[in-house]
DNA sequence: AGAGGCATGTAAGGGGTTACATGATTTC
DNA sequence: GAAATCATGTAACCCCTTACATGCCTCT
């Protein structure tokens, strides 16, 4: 579907389209190589798109036919199905009770610092864009950047808030040698 | 890597995780019923886990082997490497430039709705959960419940972002009928 | 005795990734 | 003419989903 969409924005051939993937639909959807290119035939055996030039190097530019746009709206005005959640990052979270605990924060502290830098790298990119937006396509490009950018910080927070979580956990387990979880190995 | 962490907190057989990945791990992870049962064959063919029981009905406990268990601390405490991103949701937005603005006024409606609703099914989830934690896993459970929380909560409100942009270049044609974009039928 | 839930397993097929394989064109 | 870039295509393999297939146990 996406090699559908940026045909419908603009014709294109297979290296033009994995260009945009790896550029600004980077935050939003990914495919290898090979993908694009069988996922091109497969569209134009579908007969949703067609060769319409041959360049130089055998580059060949495809575009949407009118199937391929009357496919493109109805998959567009459809509400997206809800994918099946799976986030790796989280996963870890999930199972770090089977470490001591400063370890685990170690691993939150990583994931934190990711989500900083991906805020601002995704800031300098928003910031690069000039304002207002010269068309459509350009304004909901920005919006999903913008939707990456967001989550990014939400990511960074929700760190943050763990962070201080642990800390409390740790500070109470450390000093006084209270609190539940192992002893510490010379406590007495 | 589920399954592991998952028979790290404690034994339990195919269907015992099926149910962990249908409630708690949701938000986090998915996995079909099959899947679930090849994936604890192969586990086991690699010797990270054993048959520790068997109940009715045929019912195989499963556990970590100590090896299973240095292969979960180890996957545990390497950083996660950065999955490809793909959400089709967003894939829509980027695409939104195909349809008139009042029709992708209503798909950004329908998307921030579901993240609403979402917010206040977690919301709910989060606030039967007893406080302080019992245990180490349950935080940590409960922690990526809340980053779930927070993450629909910033795309309900990056919504209505977008949608508050989307109304005022919809008044600004609407009335004037003056910028661009197709003219109205019945202008003249 | 029947319903509903517990419990597992397998086969076909789609989609994705990695790696392999090839060659034309431009640029220095 | 060598290097970088443009440009495409294919094969093997893994993961995952859907669908099929089976049977036990408990409760009423």
């Amino acid at each position: 579907m996406a090699a559908l969409g940026m045909l419908g924005q603009r014709p294109g051939s297979g290296y033009d389209l994995m260009k945009i993937l790896a550029t600004t639909l980077a935050t939003v959807w990914s495919a290898s190589q090979s993908q694009v290119y069988t996922e091109l035939v497969n569209l134009a055996d579908a007969g949703l798109i067609d060769v319409v030039d041959i360049g130089p190097r055998g580059r060949k530019v495809y575009d949407l036919t009118p199937a391929g746009r009357t496919e493109l709206i109805r998959w567009l005005v459809q509400p997206a199905d809800h994918e099946p959640r799976r986030d790796g990052a989280l996963l870890h979270v999930v199972f770090l009770g089977e470490i001591p605990a400063a370890e685990a924060r170690t691993y939150v502290v990583a994931m934190t610092d990711h989500a900083d830098a991906e805020v601002l790298r995704l800031c300098t990119l928003r910031d690069s864009y000039r304002w207002p937006p010269a068309d459509d396509n350009e304004m909901y490009g920005r919006a999903a950047l913008e939707h990456a950018l967001r989550g990014e910080a939400t990511t960074a927070e929700w760190g943050r808030w763990l962070i201080e979580l642990l800390d409390r956990r740790l500070r109470s387990a450390h000093p006084p040698a209270a609190a539940g979880g192992e002893p510490p190995p010379a406590a007495g």
